[in-house]
DNA sequence: GAGCACTGC
């Protein structure tokens, strides 16, 4: 089991080291300085406290301060508390902070309010979807998601409580943090004493430099790096590359465990099933191992798992034992488990690619960039030196790409251009993206938008195309609100939308449990299909007071369930701002669906005797998903509509409906050109 | 008979 790991650099294959030793006498390379500091108290300020007065000479003197500092240096927590120290909050301003994700902008809000003394929601507040905790009046620090800044827009264009704005994590790339600082590099010209600090943990950063200083003054932007405190990371590589990583991966664990001292294990893979694959290889040498080795505690790591199951991962390991923790990408950026001192890394990951041609979503299994591999072997430096594995040559590592495309240009663009044209930005190639969509993307989602008629032939957004983009869910699904009217079932089409908008509130578990499930599940089931059958479940969870227990007796997931309850009472009010009936369709379970077609019009597609469909857009392929209630049953009409499309191994629909077929060419089949698998010629 | 990287409003 001895596996052939060489130094990069210095020497190189004919070298002493390039024999079958084992791992511990080859890790070798110094890596680049990782931060492992993370500040929790006023005296632990220094390693950004030395930048102090040139953060903020940067600030007053630059419109635009690019911030280089690793994760954990503390520019999230420390930067805005200067600020505010420094008279930016002042006058009632504002000091906003955005984060991608949820959980930062909540946790890093409740850190900042005690460093600074005060309640949360006081003087330090957050804002993210369906929690604001935050005072018009008291609040001078406020941590938000970016989307949730991005839609304020739509409000106040021009930010004007704001006097400083750090997007925070700027490197990740979001859709909304893309948006958002094209929007604020127009805001800028428009309000240039607006402070925009820009916050990365790469060095990629220039971009961003770049991006400002384009067609803008020289002295507009400027790059200050920070520094904390270093936990080096020693970082390894296999002499050859290996033709299936998950087995490797479990060896290299066992191997580490036998002969390194100390320190929990983190394993990046790209997936559930190769997480189960390892863990399973693993149990499978176990029996090998010698009886006086620590113990390994494998733990798998993904998003599918419950909270409880999560949660497993942060429990220190039993004295005398090892944690090994087989994770998907989500330990690189949204989870941080401390206590990790070697890190295994495949170099691979799995993204969403949108393909604008087909107008396909499909999830890709890619090498991961440069950035990306840095930011993994990071997590074994947190708390000590640590030593990172990579399960491929220095070679293969030189040739990676340096960062992962911007998720802007490989999404589907329907919902962040609607937005745009809301915010004004009616002529998208003036709009100044940092980096711009594929062309083609930008014209498929603009064909979209004009045939849910969301705009018009001039381009412009029409009446009903302006509230759809207050209204934040997608398209389609705002598209059936509205004419939900029409249908009179405003009441159903209000529960489905929540529905569709929560992933996951059927949980199924592995193995003899899951059969159980799965008749739990049966109890909602709709003939005609699975939005019917997740309205069931809603109306089941109201009528049996929302309790977690009848969750847990019944297979559905009580967090789920309960965001959908936040959801439809959010969209209940948008309904009610615009004027829309919230009536009950009183069981007419045909009127529903057509009102669902109004939405799903273009995600059509037709029954084919050997099980799968095709779609009525290209006659392709699909294939419904496991969890789907028509999964195993053939739709009497032979027509269905579908809430999303996907390709893995293969190109599958879910959450599907069955419908009549002329209900599509009711809604709107004369946009689709010919030739395309038309209503018409697919019919028998 | 069989399957889901991760976010966000």
């Amino acid at each position: 089991m001895s596996l052939k790991f060489w130094k990069p650099g210095t020497t190189g294959p004919g070298s002493s080291l390039d024999r079958d030793t084992e791992v511990e006498g080859n890790v070798v390379q110094s890596a680049p300085a990782y931060t492992s500091l993370s500040v929790q108290s006023q005296r632990e300020r220094l390693p950004i406290f030395k930048h102090r007065e040139k953060l903020l000479y940067c600030v007053e003197k630059y419109g635009v301060t690019i911030v280089v500092g690793q994760t954990g240096c503390g520019k999230t927590t420390q930067l805005p508390q200067y600020l505010m120290e420094a008279g930016w909050a002042s006058d009632g301003n504002v000091i906003a902070c955005t984060q991608p994700r949820r959980v930062a902008a909540t946790s890093v809000a409740g850190r900042v309010a005690s460093e600074v003394g005060t309640t949360l929601g006081d003087e330090v507040g957050y804002t993210i979807r369906f929690e604001d905790v935050s005072d018009k009046q008291k609040t001078r620090i406020l941590y938000m998601t970016d989307g949730m800044l991005f839609r304020e827009t739509l409000v106040d264009p021009l930010l004007s409580r704001y006097s400083v704005i750090m997007i925070d994590e700027a490197h990740e790339r979001s859709v909304y943090t893309d948006l958002l600082l094209g929007v604020l590099k127009k805001i800028r010209r428009k309000r240039p004493s607006l402070r925009l600090i820009v916050s990365s943990a790469t060095l990629d950063a220039t971009s961003f430099l770049e991006y400002f200083t384009a067609s803008m003054p020289e002295d507009e932007a400027t790059i200050v790096s920070l520094e904390g405190r270093l936990y080096p990371v020693e970082v390894a590589y296999l002499k050859e590359p290996v033709a299936d990583y998950t087995r490797k991966a479990a060896e290299l664990s066992l191997d580490i465990n036998l002969k390194q001292g100390p320190g929990d294990i983190l394993v990046f893979l790209t997936g559930r099933e190769e997480i189960e694959n390892c863990l399973e290889y693993l149990s499978d040498m176990l029996p090998t191992v010698p009886r006086n080795a620590t113990r390994l505690v494998p733990l798998a790591l993904h998003a599918g798992l419950t909270t409880e199951e999560q949660l497993a991962v942060f429990e220190p390991a039993e004295r005398g034992t090892r944690k090994l923790i087989v994770s998907t990408n989500i330990a690189e950026a949204s989870v941080t488990i401390e206590g990790i001192k070697f890190v295994v890394d495949s170099g691979f990951v799995k993204i969403r690619v949108y393909n604008p041609t087909t107008a396909l979503a499909s999830l890709a299994t890619v090498p991961t960039s440069k950035a990306s591999a840095t930011q993994r072997a990071g997590r074994a430096g947190r708390t000590s030196p640590g030593i990172c594995y990579r399960l491929y040559p220095h070679e293969a590592f030189e040739a990676l790409p340096p960062t992962t495309p911007p998720e802007v240009t490989r999404t589907d663009l329907t919902t962040p251009i609607l937005q745009l044209k809301s915010l004004g930005i009616d002529n998208l190639m003036k709009f100044e993206w940092v980096s711009a969509p594929p062309a083609e993307s930008v014209l498929r989602a603009l064909e979209g938008l004009f045939a849910a008629e969301m705009i018009g032939e001039d381009g412009r957004l029409t009446a009903v195309g302006q509230k759809v983009a207050e209204c934040p869910v997608e398209m389609a699904i705002a598209r059936m609100l509205f004419k939900s009217k029409e249908y009179q079932c405003g009441e159903e089409v209000l529960t489905i939308a929540a529905m569709t908008a929560v992933q996951d509130a059927f949980v199924i578990r592995d193995g003899a449990q899951g059969a159980l499930d799965e008749l739990e599940r049966r109890k909602f089931t709709a003939e005609e299909g699975d939005h019917l059958t997740l309205l069931n479940a809603y109306n089941a969870f109201t009528r049996y007071g929302r309790s977690s227990s009848w969750c847990k007796n019944h297979a559905l997931s009580f967090r789920a369930m309960s965001r959908a309850v936040s959801i439809r009472g959010q969209l209940k009010k948008y309904m009610q701002r615009f004027n829309l009936p919230i009536e009950s369709c009183q069981g007419d379970a045909k009127r529903l669906r057509r009102c669902l077609v109004s939405g799903y019009w273009r995600n059509g597609a037709k029954w084919v005797g050997d099980g799968t469909f095709r779609s009525v857009r290209g006659n392709k392929v699909l294939y419904a998903h496991p969890t789907s209630v028509l999964f195993t049953r053939k739709p009497r009409s032979g027509w269905v509509i579908f809430h999303e499309i996907e390709e893995t191994k293969k190109t599958q629909i879910r959450v599907i409906t069955e419908i009549e077929s002329d209900w599509l060419i009711e809604q709107g089949h004369r946009y689709e050109g010919k030739g395309s698998g038309s209503v018409g010629s697919t019919e028998q």
